[in-house]
DNA sequence: CGGATTATGTCAACATGGCTGACGTAACGA
DNA sequence: TCGTTACGTCAGCCATGTTGACATAATCCG
């Protein structure tokens, strides 16, 4: 029989775990983003105001230019939801100081509590995950996404500074 | 001084590790639908229809609502794209033999070919990062995942069977 | 100074892929 | 026979991405 699932065959097994791993990344992205939308429909926006919202409260005082290269989007798609932020008194702007061309953004009081909600249900479903998976699987998990993403990318993120953990697995304490 | 960051401060360490998982996953994901979307396109085709093409291809012989299920949208959204994917002869159908309402889904030649190099891109980039983070990592990337997403999607995964890895690590060997 | 470049914005149009609501048909099953 | 199920369609709306064209003000540089 050519059946190549009658016999161990590792090429098979490989397949089946990168399969495993689109699905992964699938499902969870999926659920990960769930509650999130939930909650802005309530507010009558949408994913990607979330995301704006996001980074700008990750990075108060962003320019425009800044936030355009960190989404990758066109500046058209971000002023359409950008704008809508603007008039809703989620996000404020100043003009640079060095360049005063540019608008740096950041959350008004309003966009930092919205932010703090979304964010916070975000936190405690990784926090979840993380707690359930323990300490060495979450690093494991960072190292797979890191090199999943491209190399630009992967250069928002510091380098693992790994503290030797308590619990380490195999140490000599 | 109340500033947060001039002491070692776990609640801090903690807000941060959880947001860059956020931004894990924001830009993981991204990369990782980033090369078959523009594939898709040049077919004409967006991400939704990649999904049906995915499924059907690991799932052969898929009822409608076992694929509306699995993908959670609306059969108005899914007719949208799957009516496409059979007219341009992606994908076939033919009747359930128990249950004969029932349209089972398979992909035609075409669609296999399409599939093929849709999962072989997503599948290499997979494995280079599998490969570069190494087997304990992978292990510990599907733990985190696996308790990200739902329940009811963690059941689509079977329960791991971890093989004694030759480099485990700490081993007595 | 004056011209090129940059940072940002606007208007218009289009595509994709979600959604809701309403309604239809054929097959199954008690 | 009748209710339920497994589909399907039409119509319209919304969010969010795209391209192209054009405008304004600030900066930078020769």
């Amino acid at each position: 029989m050519a059946d190549v699932t009658t016999r161990i065959n590792p090429l098979f097994l490989r397949d089946e775990e990168l399969r495993q791993g689109i699905e992964l990344l699938y499902f969870a992205y999926r659920e990960f983003t769930n509650e999130p939308d939930e909650m802005l429909s309530q507010q009558g926006l949408g994913r990607a105001h979330h995301r704006v919202i996001y980074f700008v409260g990750r990075q108060p005082g962003i320019s425009v230019s800044d936030l355009l290269s960190t989404l990758r989007i066109t500046k058209q798609s971000l002023s359409r939801v950008l704008s809508q932020l603007l008039k809703e008194d989620f996000i404020h702007q100043r003009p640079g100081l060095r360049d005063r061309r540019q608008r740096l953004l950041e959350l008004s009081p309003k966009g930092v509590e919205l932010e703090r909600q979304l964010t916070e249900n975000q936190r405690k479903l990784l926090a979840r995950a993380y707690r359930e998976a323990g300490a060495e699987a979450v690093e494991g998990f960072r190292k797979v996404m890191l090199n999943i993403m491209n190399e630009d990318d992967r250069g928002r993120f510091p380098a693992q500074t790994t503290p030797p953990l308590p619990g380490w697995r195999g140490g000599a304490s």
